[in-house]
DNA sequence: TATTGTTATACTCTATAACTATA
DNA sequence: TATAGTTATAGAGTATAACAATA
């Protein structure tokens, strides 16, 4: 369907409405497991990366180290992540993620997932994984672009 | 990659990122053509369907009717669109585009197209294509989920 | 009374810049 | 002096509700 005649639609404007759907459909998601949705994101990180600082955490998420300060306080204080100075450098704060915090994102991750299932299960298989390797791949290249 | 011991990353974390970094890419695009992001939100939105009221234009473009006001009054401003009474109905404006409209229009298109080939010509041409045809596929399916 | 467009208001998000404590 | 984290402030973006004109 695109380009047959050379023309396609942005993939921005495909993406915004999209991306505005996921978000709307996973905050009762959220407000069911006493997430918000940057808490989510953080778990979302560290599940991945153990440990890193704060200012490197932010940049991962797309956010500024200011931002996530309120996000992280909440997150310890409900347990799902520790977060003691680096002996090392008592500037800095070693992050990390608890059993209990892993058990919460991968709660609310099945959740998620389950609904996002909704909308793949429309594709055809080939055209769903298609769809996830392209979006990796170019997710992971971002950063290499400048 | 994904799926082949059953776990996958969230839609939504993959897209956020991708998002970011089209519309910072499409930023001084606009800016050189005298576009905000919603002014060419709402003219490519007019170049398919030709008129329509506004509250319906607002809800295509997933904005408030109140919030696309000053986007239109911009937009008449410069001469990119026309918004008379409807004589059947006074209460509503049709809206449409104009010839000037339609020019400044393809030509942000297609920088933000070229920039957008940036991305796209990292993967396999087969990906790429799966890719648009998918998210094109989820976009409009959208509406339809409840 | 209901609807279209409009305006006004409040609220949330985000970015920036100052501050502290360590180095 | 520079850096990590924090706090405070201002600005942009957004949603909500009230209003005028028309139906």
């Amino acid at each position: 369907m695109p380009d047959v005649d050379g023309r396609r639609r942005d993939l921005a404007a495909m993406i915004a409405p999209l991306q505005r759907a996921l978000v709307a459909a996973e905050q009762p998601v959220l407000r069911a497991h006493g997430l918000s949705m940057w808490g989510y994101v953080v778990l979302d990180a560290l599940e991945g990366q153990p440990v890193r600082t704060q200012a490197a955490l932010a940049e991962f998420v797309g956010a500024d180290k200011s931002r996530i300060i309120g996000v992280l306080d909440e997150l310890e204080n409900d347990g799902l992540l520790e977060r003691p100075r680096d002996p090392a450098d008592r500037r800095a704060r070693l992050v990390t993620i608890t059993g209990e915090g892993r058990r919460r994102h991968r709660a609310v991750q099945a959740e998620v997932q389950r609904g996002e299932e909704r909308l793949l299960g429309l594709l055809p298989p080939a055209d769903r994984e298609a769809l996830l390797r392209s979006l990796a791949v170019l997710a992971d290249e971002l950063p290499k672009l400048d």
